[in-house]
RNA sequence: UCACUACUACUCUA
């Protein structure tokens, strides 16, 4: 049975997890019966892939076959519903646990905290560190850092700013994360140079910036399009003894591209291989939409070419890069080709493709096509989104057809979509 | 003992 368990293990951390199932059933078949350990590397497996539904049948087949599960296996079940943005759920099997007797940890905290941080429930978050508190869970770094990256992606910094000050009196200091989710509000909010000045506080700390540091900065230079200033931090983490990592890169690629430098960019596309860095799909996502945005069509078209005979296997993604790009520079004829060609690459359009062809339409006047393609999207499988509405819904304005306006723009109430 | 939790880059409308 520990053999089969680690085989179970090692097929959930790759990712195997249809495999690990199977092979748990006819385990259970042959009379091994599934213990603790071989649940716990199921559901673990499940909410990594995200398949929380499952996680949660996997949790009652195991109360059912009198395997009790232990708070490691309710708290992964937890931060998967929790990344889902389900977190209802999450705090109903948070309830069933305590229910239980098992006592929540501080991860259980944290993953809740986590997830009505994600869904905008701020207050909601901090109320759980309270409760958490009244209940003698110490809250941890990660606890107080979770809340500050939760007020700083809304922009709250003030908000953040307290959370700090209140960890400190606790008796935590502010770790690099911690600092590095300030850095990244700062960024957010464009105010570069009070994220400098952070930086410059956790040096003086003695609280070494990371890659991920160095990244939010060079992302919020990049922002403010001063690409300048991001290089001469590129400079600085390679000096220190950081490795820019492929991140680091894309950001620097995209940087030069929002300047109006695509080539530049290109050509950084490149050097980053002589620093150890393979593009990833975003590389290769960023460079060609900044090519297409900056009117480099055929440069776009070639380097795609050059993408393709790649080890990459290009996704969607880059495909909606280089159809709407296409479309954009006057070229739906071959932007539809290449829409043709997805099948035969094992690719399926999605809702970005989708909608980028219904702009495409109309922007050359086929209203009638794009309406055809606004209607058979219920059809595929990718329902139309308010973004779909609103592209078609400006075909018609620029067309003063103002008839069919009317129509679809109740249509999208109906739907609840709001309208640009 | 081990296993669960925090920060950074990408495509469509405005």
């Amino acid at each position: 049975l520990v053999t089969l368990n680690t085989i179970v293990n090692g097929l959930c951390v790759e990712g195997n997890v249809a495999q690990a199932l199977t092979l748990t059933r006819h385990m259970d078949n042959a009379g091994y019966q599934p213990n603790s350990y071989t649940f716990g590397a199921l559901i673990n497996g499940l909410c990594k892939i995200g398949d929380t539904k499952s996680a949660v049948f996997c949790l009652k087949s195991m109360v059912e076959r009198n395997v009790e599960p232990n708070v490691v296996v309710y708290n992964a079940i937890i931060d998967g519903l929790c990344k889902r943005g389900l977190v209802s759920e999450g705090l109903n099997l948070f309830s069933e646990m305590n229910d239980k007797g098992i006592q929540a940890t501080v991860s259980s905290y944290n993953c809740l905290i986590q997830g009505l941080c994600n869904v905008g429930k701020l207050k909601c978050a901090a109320n759980l560190l309270n409760e958490m508190m009244e209940k003698g869970v110490i809250p941890d770094v990660q606890t107080f850092t979770i809340l500050v990256d939760g007020f700083c992606k809304e922009g709250l910094i003030l908000g953040a700013r307290s959370v700090i000050c209140f960890m400190v009196q606790m008796g935590e200091e502010p770790n690099v994360v911690t600092y590095n989710s300030l850095i990244s509000g700062y960024c957010l909010l464009n105010q570069m140079e009070d994220a400098m000045k952070v930086f410059d506080v956790m040096r003086s700390r003695k609280c070494y910036p990371s890659v991920v540091t160095y990244n939010s900065l060079i992302h919020g230079w990049c922002k403010v399009r001063e690409v300048d200033k991001a290089m001469c931090l590129l400079g600085e983490m390679v000096d220190g003894g950081l490795c820019p990592d492929v991140v680091t890169w894309t950001t620097l690629v995209g940087g030069f591209c929002e300047v109006g430098k695509p080539l530049a960019g290109k050509k950084l596309f490149f050097t980053m291989n002589e620093y150890g860095q393979v593009p990833n799909l975003l590389t290769c996502a960023v460079i060609l939409d900044g090519l297409f945005k900056c009117h480099f069509r055929s440069e776009a078209v070639s380097l795609c070419r050059v993408m393709e005979e790649s080890d990459l296997d290009l996704d969607i993604v880059i495909y909606n890069v280089m159809i709407d790009g296409l479309c954009k520079t006057g070229k739906l004829n071959d932007a539809r080709k290449l829409l043709d060609c997805l099948p035969a690459k094992g690719l399926r359009f999605d809702s970005y493709t989708c909608n980028i062809m219904i702009g495409g339409l109309c922007r050359e006047g086929f209203l009638g096509d794009a309406e055809d393609l606004l209607m058979k999207m219920e059809e595929t499988g990718c329902p139309p989104n308010a973004c779909s509405y609103n592209v078609f819904l400006q075909g018609l304005l620029r067309k003063k057809d103002v008839l069919r306006s009317r129509k679809y723009l109740q249509l999208m109430k109906g739907k609840g979509f709001a309208v640009d």
